[in-house]
DNA sequence: TTATTTTTCTAGCGGTCGCTACAGAAATGA
DNA sequence: TCATTTCTGTAGCGACCGCTAGAAAAATAA
């Protein structure tokens, strides 16, 4: 079904399986050894099937996703999936981790790197609206649909506290601003933070329900008026 | 168990139920016979045991909402569910229709109420800030969240036409001003009508995720924002 | 080669899913 | 009383759920 593809030592470490014996070992038995690790290798790159179940479990959420249909995703048998990467929640939660990194890191970047807060909060939308309808994946966002309606309540708060995190940074880059002077004094941080989160999210749900690119960028710039043009907002 | 609750012969009759021998049959053999309907009974009120189907559904969502779930909580045995209201499907198209007469006709009435687009839009949020974090019922609206991560498309599509059938009031309402004169011409309904959509999801996820009243408040009010306040805004 | 280690496939565990056959119970009509 | 109609509880259907035991396969070490 799936012979052989690993052809060199080149093995990724995962980053957040816990369960026991889980996670891809590197490194056998020597101490500093660059041998392959000793007993039968993986028949299946780490990498490419994590990949595989991220865009499953972005399409159709966790609980909706079944082990039977990530096994079939990721064409590998059930033992070996178990084996690789710990049970279903922990691969969920590697998943989630990946997400972060390589398509749900864009506001991060924007808060870090734009000047201003109203600055992060345009590109933050903008960019938004590009990544939410990509061609190539699900649409919208990981984060915000993944775990609704789930029954397993540590998923579903896992994701809420990510969420609230990035509602939290929003603010506190906010209040940042005000106390530089760069935003009025008046303004409420955690309102306007949350007022962001909420554009976010919704423009997430959107593009699930079909909106275009287009049509999402001009709800981001309609969502940009609402910062004070003189500083004379008061919130 | 649950023995006798009937007393009178004032029986509801189902909205939505369409399979066969489904929903409550009223008026039994006779022509205009006001008697009872011929066999046993019913032993539950199937508007009672609808309202818990409704609060379970808008809890947990359609897939992760168990019929053994539901026969819990409506306290009646799952012969007696799908006697009454066909099969698990049927149910939660007749819950929807419920909550939309009961719960989330609030932008409906300000549409229809208030004198302009912008007054409806306010009044909606205002009101959505309210509804979504009302004590006596789950959080958010059962429209947006309920049939996410759905495996049923037709679940997940049904609840997406309400959603995008919402905005389009919206936008016609809002193009209406703009005929009327109330609006500036340069607007762009479309756009304006989705944000107002994306805004009233955004709260409804936050709500979700733990926002007070008083917060998605403040988040309406800066969403008001955005409306032009001397006719000058163009989109 | 032989022993050891690790992954692979096959098969299936106990549990829950949505749903229903069946028999008894509770009403009406004759 | 007895037949008819409808609902109720029990009990269980086939399918799928997440997960794993066990044996064979494929590598290294001796």
């Amino acid at each position: 079904m799936h012979p052989m593809v690993n052809d060199g030592a080149a093995e990724g470490q995962g980053a957040g399986a816990a369960g026991p014996r889980a996670a891809g070992n590197e490194g056998g038995g020597t101490v500093g050894g660059r041998g392959r690790p000793r007993g039968r290798p993986r028949s299946f790159d780490r990498e490419t099937a994590l990949e595989k179940a991220l865009l499953a479990f972005w399409e159709h959420g966790y609980e909706a996703t079944s082990v039977s249909d990530l096994t079939r995703a990721m064409d590998i048998g059930a033992p070996s999936l178990y084996a690789a990467f710990g049970d279903k929640r922990s691969l969920f939660e590697e998943v989630v981790s990946v997400y972060g990194a390589r398509y749900g890191s864009f506001a991060d970047r924007a808060l870090a790197e734009e000047p201003t807060a109203r600055g992060a909060v345009e590109r933050t939308l903008r960019e938004a609206a590009t990544a939410y309808t990509e061609p190539g994946h699900p649409r919208g966002c990981l984060v915000v649909h993944a775990a609704a309606n789930c029954s397993t309540p540590e998923v579903e708060q896992s994701l809420r506290d990510r969420r609230n995190a990035d509602i939290a940074a929003f603010e506190s880059r906010i209040r940042a601003d005000v106390a530089a002077g760069v935003l009025p004094p008046g303004i409420d941080a955690a309102a306007l933070a949350r007022h962001t989160g909420a554009m976010i999210q919704g423009m997430s749900q959107q593009a699930r329900d079909g909106a275009s690119r287009e049509e999402l960028e001009a709800v981001a710039e309609i969502a940009m008026s609402i910062w004070p043009r003189t500083g004379t907002h008061t919130g």
